[in-house]
DNA sequence: CCTACCGATCGGTAGG
DNA sequence: CCTACCGATCGGTAGG
C-alpha cells in the first residue's frame, strides 16, 4: 500500500534539505515555501513555526539513534561486539536519514527549550551508554585502555563526514559494505601496517 | 615588545566567538558591535562588511593549515612518518586557532566567490596533498590498503570534535600531549586488542 | 567614534 | 490555499 505523502511530511522533507544546505538560520520561509509550491503564509497551515520544523526533525533523528543503542545494548554479546553493532547501526541509519541526521551536527544549537533540553538529553545518553559499553571492554580486555571520553570523540566524529550528502553519496549497497568494511577495519585496527 | 592590539584585530576576534557560537548567519552586526563595545556602524570604519570579516577569517585558517602539510611534505622522511607529522601538526594548529578552525567546518558554505574559490582550492589541494602520501604509503606496504578516500575522510573528520572549544578545552599541555598520543595511537593501530 | 536613517527581508497573523 | 499586511530586525550608508 502506498499511503500518500502528507503535505506536512513535503515540508518538513523539503525543510531538511534546504537546512542542510544553508544552515536554519539562513533558509527563511520563502525559501521553504518555494519548494513545496506554495506561499510562505501558507505554511502556517501544517506547521506551528519554523522553529516547530527544526524540532520536529532533530527529536526524530536523535530517538532513532538512541532507540538503536539502547537495542544493541541489551543483547548479551561481548562489549567489543556491541560496539561493533552500534556503529554499524549508526552508519545505516545516517544513511537512510542523511538530510536529518546532518543537522546533528549543526543546527541543533538553534533549539529552544524545553526541545532543546530534551534533543541534549538523548544524546548524552547516547555517549553515556556507549562510553559505558567502552570502559568494560576496556576492564576486559576487548578494548585498548586509553582516555575514553577521548575515544569515544574519535569514533563518532570519524562517522559524521557521512552525514553530509555532498561528501559521502550513498549510491548503491555495493558501496554502503565497502563504507561499513573501511570504517570498521580503520577504527578497530588502525591505518598502518604493524611490522 | 607587547604590540596593542588593533581595533579591526578585536573585531575578527569577538566575531569569530559569535560566528562559533551562534553560526555566521544567526550573528548580527549588532551582535559583533556590542562585544567591541561601540555602536554596529562604527564597525564600518574597520571592515568594509560582515561578508569580509568571514572570509578573513577562514581565508588566513585556510592558508595556515596549507601551509604546514606542504612543509612536512618536503621533508625525506617515509609516508607513515609524513602522515604522523601531518596529524601532529593539524592538531596543533586547530588548538592555536580554535575558534577560527571550528567555522572551516560550518561556515565555510556562508562563503561568497571569488573567496568561496580561494578557499576551496585550499582544502582541495590539502586533502590532495594527503591523498598522495597516503597513496604512496600504501603501495610502500607502510599504509594498509583500502579506498583512500574514506580513510583519508574518517583521518580528517575523526579530529573535528577539538575543533569545538566546547567539546575539547586545551588547558595545559599535559592533556595535548595525551590527546596528541591518544589520537594517534587510535588512529594508526585501532581501538580492539587484537588477540 | 556617533546619530539618524535607508530599503529589504524576516517570521508570523488576519481574514476570507 | 491565497492576498494583504504587521512590527522587528537585518546589513549598510550619509554626514558630522
Amino acid at each position: 500500500m502506498i499511503t500518500k505523502k502528507t503535505r506536512k511530511q513535503t515540508i518538513l522533507e523539503e525543510s531538511a534539505i534546504l537546512f542542510n544546505d544553508k544552515g536554519y538560520s539562513a533558509t527563511s520561509m520563502q525559501d521553504i515555501a518555494s519548494h513545496c509550491g506554495v506561499r510562505a503564509s501558507s505554511l502556517y497551515n501544517h506547521i506551528k513555526s519554523k522553529q516547530e520544523i527544526l524540532s520536529t526533525l532533530l527529536l526524530e533523528i536523535a530517538n532513532k539513534f538512541y532507540d538503536g543503542i539502547v537495542i544493541v545494548n541489551a543483547t548479551s554479546k561481548s562489549h567489543k561486539e556491541k560496539l561493533q553493532e552500534i556503529i554499524k547501526l549508526h552508519i545505516q541509519v545516517a544513511m537512510e536519514n542523511q538530510n536529518v541526521t546532518s543537522l546533528v551536527i549543526n543546527d541543533w544549537k538553534h533549539l529552544e527549550d524545553p526541545k532543546l533540553t530534551e534533543f541534549v538529553a538523548l544524546r548524552n545518553n547516547y555517549q553515556n551508554m556507549l562510553e559505558s559499553i567502552i570502559e568494560s571492554g576496556m576492564e576486559k580486555g576487548e578494548i585498548k585502555k586509553a582516555n575514553v571520553k577521548i575515544v569515544i570523540n574519535i569514533i563518532l566524529s570519524s562517522l559524521r563526514w557521512i552525514y553530509n550528502p555532498k561528501i559521502y553519496n550513498n549510491t548503491n549497497n555495493e558501496d554502503l559494505v565497502e563504507l561499513e568494511n573501511t570504517i570498521m577495519d580503520t577504527l578497530f585496527r588502525g591505518v598502518i601496517i604493524v611490522e
